[in-house]
DNA sequence: CGGGAGCGCGCG
DNA sequence: AAAGCGCGCGCTCCCG
């Protein structure tokens, strides 16, 4: 295999699988992680009694509006009497590929039925009656039911799980808290600060991507990072040739609230239509995405039905518009049959047997995973310094007698508890190790911060 | 009735 | 031929 010498040249230092790093770097966070641990977050239980109360009545008419369509019982939450009633009776056909189940029938996950809401008002039911059913039984009995005597819930972050070096969560598992719909917001909502007290949130922007630019040196995405532009708008315009500078500008100004009338519709199209697809595919391509992989979420994420093909070009057009992120995948899955392993920037090691396998199926998965590990790895490496380094801060605030309580991280951002005189001041610093903790790095790395009086309004 | 497999889905 | 990385967890169904 022939690699150009910019990756060589960068991967020079540590083309060597057992660099020491990855136990230093979880001991850096240790401090912090048992704080979370040990402090809890507090829960306002009101908030989400009246929450699953709603639910419970919603569930309750839709399990009964189901069964009328049916004409028989239909428990919804069982996916054979759903795929059952969907596949066989209603003969209804997936817009997609649907891979089957043991039931011989095809599988009745999201993207699927998603593909199918035009076919029978039954299919969107059987959504809103999943979602309610998630956010009741996942989230509003959980918590409440582990609410601690004092009102707190107390996660466990485990550090030797996830083999990529990020933490993990449980009982409750505080990481997938909803984000993406009204409804599940109000579930972040019930996350408060105790009395006297503000959340306040420190983001790592962008991290997986600006790492893929970092360890890749691709040119074309080190130079957008430096250039400080948004990446997915600078992709979308490139992808479907538009003017950058005019959407670009155009952008700016939708963020600060300034457009209206014809600017304004242009600006929202072109973010559902190209800014999305352009977003998505970028984090996919660091997944190993397949083009049909693309088509099922595009569906899913309320956009059009792509062709297989268009979806092809798209990918073909991205890697060829980074180039330099193709090349380093294919330096990645090289690695990983040479050595056995894949390791982040920072030396942590993960074992990829996979590669060596008979079954081509086999390898493909171990080469996407070896595609990922440094991206993901790297990233988490990333937090976990700025966890060891913001801890000395925390201590430097508990000296002037102030609460300062990290209360959980998120695998790209950190939240606090704290008392609302110092969280602009504290916040600031945290931007600033978070900006600097890795040093040198050849793209500028940006952060973010928020407080409010809720975790619903951090960001 | 406890345990496990299979499915589905919340987050980054 | 298969078809997206890393997690935790709830529900249904089936088995012993």
């Amino acid at each position: 295999m022939k690699l150009p010498n910019r990756l060589f040249n960068g991967a020079a230092r540590i083309d060597w699988p057992c660099l020491p790093n990855a136990r230093r770097i979880d001991m850096a966070a240790v401090p912090m992680v048992v704080e979370i641990n040990r402090h809890g977050m507090l829960v306002d239980p009101r908030v989400l009694a009246d929450l699953d109360a709603r639910l419970q009545v919603k569930m309750a008419a839709l399990a009964e509006d189901i069964s009328t369509l049916a004409g028989r019982p239909i428990n919804p939450g069982s996916f054979q009497q759903v795929g059952k009633f969907l596949f066989e009776d209603l003969r209804l056909e997936p817009t997609t590929r649907a891979k089957k189940t043991s039931t011989g029938l095809p599988s009745t996950e999201e993207d699927v039925l998603v593909g199918m809401l035009a076919q029978h008002p039954a299919v969107g039911l059987v959504l809103d009656y999943r979602e309610a059913q998630k956010l009741s039984g996942t989230y509003c009995q959980p918590l409440q039911a582990l609410r601690g005597a004092d009102g707190r819930v107390r996660t466990r972050l485990m550090m030797n799980v996830a083999r990529t070096g990020r933490l993990s969560s449980e009982t409750p598992n505080l990481q997938n808290q909803p984000t993406r719909t009204e409804e599940g917001r109000l579930v972040r909502s019930a996350f408060i600060a105790q009395p006297g007290c503000v959340l306040s949130s420190l983001d790592l922007s962008q991290i997986e991507m600006v790492w893929a630019a970092e360890l890749s040196h691709d040119p074309v995405m080190c130079d957008v990072f430096r250039m400080g532009q948004d990446l997915h708008v600078w992709t979308a315009c490139a992808l479907f040739r538009l003017d950058y500078a005019r959407i670009s500008g155009l952008w700016a100004r939708y963020k600060r609230g300034e457009l209206e009338g014809a600017e304004l519709a242009e600006i929202r199209d072109f973010e559902l239509t190209k800014r999305l697809p352009a977003k998505t595919l970028g984090f996919a391509v660091l997944y190993g995405v397949t083009a049909l992989g693309l088509q099922a979420q595009i569906l899913a994420a309320g956009g059009p039905l792509w062709a297989e093909q268009e979806c092809q070009s798209f990918i073909d057009a991205w890697f060829h518009l980074y180039h330099g992120i193709l090349e380093w995948l294919e330096l990645q899955h090289y690695r990983a049959r040479r050595y056995g392993m894949v390791w982040t920037a920072f030396g942590r090691p993960r074992a990829i047997p996979e590669v060596y396998s008979v079954h081509a199926a086999v390898r493909a998965e171990g080469e996407r995973q070896a595609g990922n590990m440094a991206d993901q790895g790297s990233a988490a490496d990333h937090i976990k310094l700025v966890m060891g380094e913001t801890m000395a801060v925390v201590d430097y605030y508990r000296g002037l007698g102030k609460i300062c309580q990290p209360v959980l991280q998120v695998h790209d951002e950190l939240i606090f508890e704290l008392e609302p005189d110092i969280a602009e001041e504290f916040n600031s610093t945290g931007l600033w190790i978070m900006a600097n903790a890795v040093r040198p790095m050849s793209v500028p790395v940006k952060a973010a911060a928020s407080v409010g009086a809720n975790w619903m309004e951090l960001k």
